[in-house]
DNA sequence: GTCGCTTTGATTGTGTACGATTTCGTATTC
DNA sequence: GAATACGAAATCGTACACAATCAAAGCGAC
């Protein structure tokens, strides 16, 4: 059951770095990432060694660094399972991403290369394409690597590492407290942002990010008496 | 040898959940953060886990801990080192702590309650203690914790954790390129900060924090041609 | 019929053993 | 005499096995 899961890892030649235990890791961050994971599961160690046909100390690695990275929580002699921001973390999320990346694209547009913009390009067509071919979970994972590589590209390994980070929870948050489940066409936005970055126009690219992630947390559904999260709905609901 | 860097744990109470392996982490965490291991060090595995009786298992747990916070670097079939940043990342982690410290320290002082500002005094009286004492160790860390626990006050769990992050790099740094050894009686800032914050003067602490952090950095060491950090000189002249 | 306790099952936490890889010391050769 | 190649020791990476712990099922009492 899990095995389709995990079978299909986008890049099987990731990293080999530090052993298998990346290696796991990484698929397991991109399924969170793609929407196959969601807030809740149980990742039994057994049951991933097995997906991923590694033992369980391998296992036990990848989860601690993915718990490390806030995607996954690790509950003493419970398990693992994928995380479950509360709203308080989710719109501390946004609000750190709304502190972070502005400035941060703003340094990438005073310093992207052609080729910066070519990769930039390249993402946003592959992102458009993943949508009209209904795969969202890709979608939305191409997205986030939209905002990683402008951190990257603004050349602040550190920032860009907390960014990474944020981003990652960002698909947590979404999954759980996103509104209007088929709307995510707003890669109008990301157009902005790549013209503003090719221009080399800075303070617009900054004004751009500042706006689109307000938008983006204006679409989560944070009201105080909404529902806790589909624990049990989503637990109970698939198998 | 080890056993006598690492035997008197300031606080064995600290977290024991997840197993000893957080223990370890924290004891080594502090160890760095008061500069008792210097950047370099080997820390090896059995090495480790002899100095805390317990086993490899737990000791790597910890070390990749570590590792994801940057306060160690570990090498494939070589071992886990004291991290030595660069100097690239020295100005990185200065440059993150003046983007994220000040609009922190402005919330903390609208939010800060008399407990808050008596807990801060009381660090404040312990971090001159430490350094009256000649305790320059303790009373680095203890000027780290001052500055955690504004974020803390802040009540920005998620930037709150970068803070912490950005703090321990911070102790690297400085073991790395401070530039007057002897000299790190600038808790007048502290004291400041301690004021504007007593007095929920948020625009004050922002720039008093701004400052305080460029001052920091104005007193390190990051000329081009400066040392390549002192890996031998300090494995070679402490023993 | 429901609540509480006990037992059982499964899962995680930890320790230990073996294999892979690197490094350092030594001997050999130019 | 210096550089190189080889061998041995040490260390890390991974797998497996046992023990501790928790959750749920089974049973009994109210």
């Amino acid at each position: 059951m899990t095995d389709s899961l995990f079978s299909p890892v986008p890049d099987p030649s990731a990293r080999q770095a530090r052993g298998a235990g990346a290696a796991v890791a990484e698929g397991l961050a991109t399924a969170i990432h793609e929407h196959r994971l969601t807030p809740g599961m149980k990742l039994g160690e057994d049951e991933v060694g097995a997906a991923f046909n590694v033992s369980r100390t391998v296992v036990r690695a990848a989860l601690q660094t993915l718990a490390h990275e806030q995607l996954v929580s690790i509950a003493p002699h419970r398990g693992a399972f994928v995380a479950q921001p509360d709203m308080r973390e989710a719109r501390e999320v946004f609000e750190a991403r709304a502190l972070l990346e502005p400035r941060t694209a703003h340094s990438a547009a005073l310093r992207a290369t052609p080729a910066d913009i070519a990769l930039l390009e390249a993402h946003i067509s592959a992102e458009h394409d993943a949508l009209a071919a209904g795969e969202t979970g890709r979608a939305l994972r191409l997205s986030g690597q939209f905002h990683l590589d402008i951190a990257r590209i603004a050349d602040q390994a550190t920032i860009a590492a907390f960014i990474a980070n944020l981003v990652s929870r960002s698909s947590l948050v979404i999954a759980l407290y996103w509104r209007r489940r088929n709307a995510i066409c707003e890669s109008n936005a990301h157009h902005a942002l790549l013209r503003a970055l090719a221009d080399g126009n800075g303070p617009e690219a900054e004004a751009l990010m500042k706006s689109h992630l307000v938008d983006l947390l204006s679409l989560l559904d944070l009201s105080p008496g909404a529902r806790p999260a589909r624990t049990l709905a989503e637990a109970l609901g698939k198998p």
